[in-house]
RNA sequence: GCCGGCAUGGCGGAAUGGCAGACGCGAUGGACUCAAAAUCCAUUGUUCGCAAGGAUGUGUGGGUUCAAGUCCCACUGCCGGCACCA
């Protein structure tokens, strides 16, 4: 019989589903809300690149999930759309002079017929653009509801600036103080900016983690990088100076060790702190210290720089005096930018110590520790950073770190030197970027009101048109040159007014377009608010790891906003995250065009079809690992089809199977219903490829049997599926057959096998019918022909049964 | 340095504490063929043995258990994230 021709086929299906809509999704009542799902996938950047066979491994697995969801009675909502702003097209531009519209819509219809071709059940009725008007309106509209609640502010802070692509970037954004995205070395830049106040979500972020079914390394990596600590504020006074120095510390329990104190070179006491002998090198140091680059200040390996300001602060605890000295191993981004130093117990003041010859005082003994006991010792050999017992700490002697910190933070507080704090690594999100291709910010400066956001009759702001494109440079968007646009009027009283220029970063438009998914047509709201009841939360998101500190912190604050406005119904977007393990290339390195070991999936499915790549992908392993790819193994799964289309030949009989065929059938069903449900796809395809080898084995096949196991093929292969369903005579698409049930009797085995070991070694086995009781086995086990021979000469220890599994002898 | 994750045949991988290696790729042998491709059948962790049958085996070293790939402790290697955050 003829091969099968899948690229007749896959088209004929193709056109077929989007004739019939078959996969539009409605909000249709009669569905419960326990019989709805909302399964979404990253959308991606239009990049110009194409596609390689990794990049659809998501959007196939959740397609299937998809498939199997609609077949078991839900209502699914499984859209897709295009995270469209962004700097490529913008480069190419600027290089070109093409509009990044016409670049954006040209790379999205490539990626449409790319990803098209694979059969993904997607309601494209719903697919948006965040580039477009009637979409970034509604950006505009959360971002003015930011505003309006004092979440977006500007800043003259200096931030990170990346020279090549002459815009600031987020600290998110900033690898090994490289742009996350050229790779060039980043700067600091003092300009103004726009920076949303996601700290004040910090607390909420942190807990709310709690209530998400998300893989444990992302939640890991967003509490790292909120970086939640405990500690206290203390004030220090300093000597002739009415003005206190407040530091932060974790560690209050060391502060009869604090033997200096040091503040950031962008401190704003710095000036008043130096004295007039120290003012030529201080100068001459902050100077220094704010040419260097990011990475320059935090490179560990570099040695600690300082200066002595001249003055001294007082201990609180004993009235000791601490110079007071700057130095850029302190930050002034986080805690109060100052801080007392404890070289006994902290690695950094202890290198900073030993250079510049300060004192060190231990002040925590191990525990158990000679120290420790007479609550004194002598010099130390290096710091001592672990809990232990207070010594030379005065009166608080012997008591632990842990009592010593609580009864400290409860003394500073009654004697008014200072309180308990919590601080947080999270930084605000600077928000603004210096470019042309993204939402403009719906701001207007007045002379008279200040900065008045937008009145919603304004919105959408539609990015002006302009021939140049090219960056200022020094600070300004190019939407700065276009004076037209620029010039306005106050929304509010009139006057003449400016408008803001800069533009929102890419992820702005992907903090809410899982909302937008669900109304994409609405001009009166972002969505409207019973449909976001009917579909929210998203109960699966699938994508990639890369994301994890960057789009999912902040959709999810931008999403804990809009349910503080009321206009959400759910605290938290994403209830279940699964990110997919990442496509290697043949040579089990990540798969890039510098690399060479690109495959295309173009090229695949040209070979193999689509049904075929869909069901190596995910034959090749569990979703959520890495894995390289072989295009030598695609031929198994191009095998396994043409086997069900040469099984389509067979002539039917109406009875359903027998015997251990029937066993197997429901054994299937069982493993194939539960694999899919738990995205366990590799091992449900290797479950259908196993019952279809044995129901090949006869001449005639069961049309029962058949039918159950096309139905559990569709998720999987649907094109090849829904042609042998139409081949059975069936009118109605596949997509919603119903999914077929096992019977668990008929999943039992009448007869079972047991396994003799002597000492946990197998030495025999043999049958017993089912239900055969612990008595009766071991009976039957000693019986055993083999057994008695093993027998010979031993002595029984003890014998485990476990009825229906085996029978271990313990012999001497 | 800190926080995660992973480690099983030639390769991708499978395995509620109970027969390690399902399923697939590859390889070897055979059938079909003038021949090849395709297809089908058989074998395929390593090792000793003509065979029957042994021994050994899930990164390393210990431990718990009648029984460990699976649980516990200590390592090693690779991958990812963070990194002067006081």
């Amino acid at each position: 019989m003829a091969k099968y021709p899948f690229s007749e086929i896959e088209p004929k299906w193709q056109k077929y589903w989007d004739a019939n809509q078959t996969f539009r999704a409605v909000e249709d009542p009669a569905f419960a809300k326990a019989k709805r799902r909302y399964v979404l996938d990253m959308f991606p950047y239009p990049s110009g690149a194409g596609l390689h066979v990794g990049h659809p491994l998501g959007y196939i697995a959740t397609d299937i999930y998809c498939r199997y969801l609609r077949m078991n009675g839900f209502n699914v909502l499984h859209p897709m759309g295009f995270d469209a702003f962004g700097l490529p097209a913008e480069n190419y531009a600027i290089q070109t002079g093409t509009h990044p519209a016409v670049t954006t819509f040209a790379n999205i219809e490539r990626f449409k017929k790319q990803i098209g071709i694979l059969g993904l059940s997607y309601d494209w009725a719903r697919e948006v653009s965040t580039c477009t008007a009637d979409y970034y309106k509604w950006t505009q509209w959360i971002f003015i509801q930011l505003f309006k609640r004092g979440l977006a502010y500007e800043s003259n802070a200096p931030i990170n600036w990346c020279p090549s692509c002459q815009t600031g970037l987020a600290n998110e954004e900033v690898k090994d103080g490289e742009c996350d995205r050229c790779g060039s070395k980043v700067t600091r830049k003092r300009i103004r900016q726009w920076v949303l106040k996601i700290t004040a979500y910090a607390d909420r972020l942190l807990a709310d983690l709690d209530k998400v079914d998300w893989p444990e390394p992302v939640k890991a990596m967003q509490r790292n990088w909120i970086g939640r600590s405990e500690g206290a504020s203390v004030h220090f006074a300093v000597d002739g100076l009415s003005e206190k120095l407040e530091v932060y510390t974790t560690r209050p329990d060391t502060l009869f060790g604090a033997t200096y104190m040091v503040v950031a070179p962008e401190h704003p006491l710095v000036s008043k702190l130096t004295t007039p002998a120290q003012q030529a090198a201080m100068s001459a140091y902050v100077e220094a210290a704010a040419r260097k680059s990011d990475l320059e200040r935090t490179d560990l390996a570099k040695d600690k720089s300082g200066c002595f300001t001249g003055s001294y602060g007082i201990n609180p605890v004993n009235g000791r005096k601490l110079p007071i000295w700057i130095s850029d191993y302190v930050l002034i981004s986080y805690g109060t930018g100052a801080i007392m130093a404890v070289p006994a117990h902290d690695e950094r003041d202890w290198a900073f110590a030993r250079k510049f010859g300060l004192p060190i005082i231990q002040v925590v003994a191990p525990e158990g520790s000679p120290a420790a006991r007479i609550g004194t010792c002598g010099d130390p050999d290096e710091a001592f950073c672990e809990e232990g017992i207070a010594i030379n700490s005065g009166d608080w002697n012997g008591l632990t770190t842990a009592a010593f910190k609580a009864a400290i933070t409860k003394w500073l507080e009654d004697q008014g030197h200072g309180q308990g704090t919590v601080n947080y690594k999270l930084r605000d999100w600077l928000f603004s970027r210096q470019r042309y291709w993204g939402e403009p910010m719906p701001l207007v400066h007045c002379p008279k009101c200040g900065i008045v956001p937008l009145h919603d009759d304004q919105l959408p702001l539609t990015l002006p048109e302009t021939t140049s494109y090219a960056p200022s440079g020094n600070g300004e968007s190019p939407l700065a040159n276009i004076e037209p646009w620029v010039n306005t009027t106050c929304p509010d009283c009139g006057s003449p007014a400016r408008r803001e220029t800069n533009t929102m970063p890419q992820w702005a438009g992907s903090c809410w377009y899982y909302l937008r998914f669900i109304d994409p047509r609405n001009d009166r709201a972002f969505a409207d608010r019973a449909k976001v009841d009917y579909w929210m939360p998203v109960d699966l998101y699938v994508g990639g790891t890369e994301h994890a500190v960057l789009h999912l912190l902040y959709a999810r604050f931008w999403h804990k906003v809009l349910f503080d406005i009321g206009a959400v119904n759910t605290d938290e977007p994403f209830q279940r995250l699964v990110n997919q393990g990442m496509m290697l290339g043949e040579d089990n390195q990540k798969m890039s065009k510098s690399r060479g070991n690109v495959v295309n999936p173009d090229d695949i499915i040209g070979e193999y079809g689509a049904d075929a790549l869909r069901l190596y992908e995910m034959f090749m392993g569990p979703l959520e690992v890495s894995k390289p790819w072989t295009t030598a193994g695609i031929v198994g799964s191009s095998r396994f089809l043409e086997r069900l289309w040469a099984m389509s030949e067979k002539p039917l009989d109406d009875a359903p199977p027998s015997g251990e065929l029937l066993r197997l059938l429901h054994r299937t069903i069982r493993k194939v219903t539960e694999d899919s449900a738990n995205l366990a796809f590799n091992t449900a395809i290797s479950a259908l490829m196993v019952l279809s080898a044995e129901a090949n084995k006869a001449e005639r096949l069961s049309r029962p049997l058949w039918e159950a196991l096309l139905k559990m093929v569709g998720p999987y292969a649907p094109h090849l599926a829904e042609e042998l369903w139409q081949k059975l005579g069936q009118t109605a698409s596949i997509a919603y057959a119903a999914w077929p049930g096992f019977d668990p009797l008929l999943c039992e085995s009448d007869e079972l096998t047991i396994v003799v070991q002597f000492n946990g070694k197998l030495r025999a086995d043999f049958q017993v019918p089912k239900d055969t009781g612990r008595e009766e086995q071991e009976r039957l086990a000693r019986l055993h022909p083999k057994v008695q021979e093993y027998l010979v000469g031993k002595e029984i220890v003890k014998v485990v049964v476990v009825p229906g599994k085996l029978v271990n002898f313990v012999v001497r």
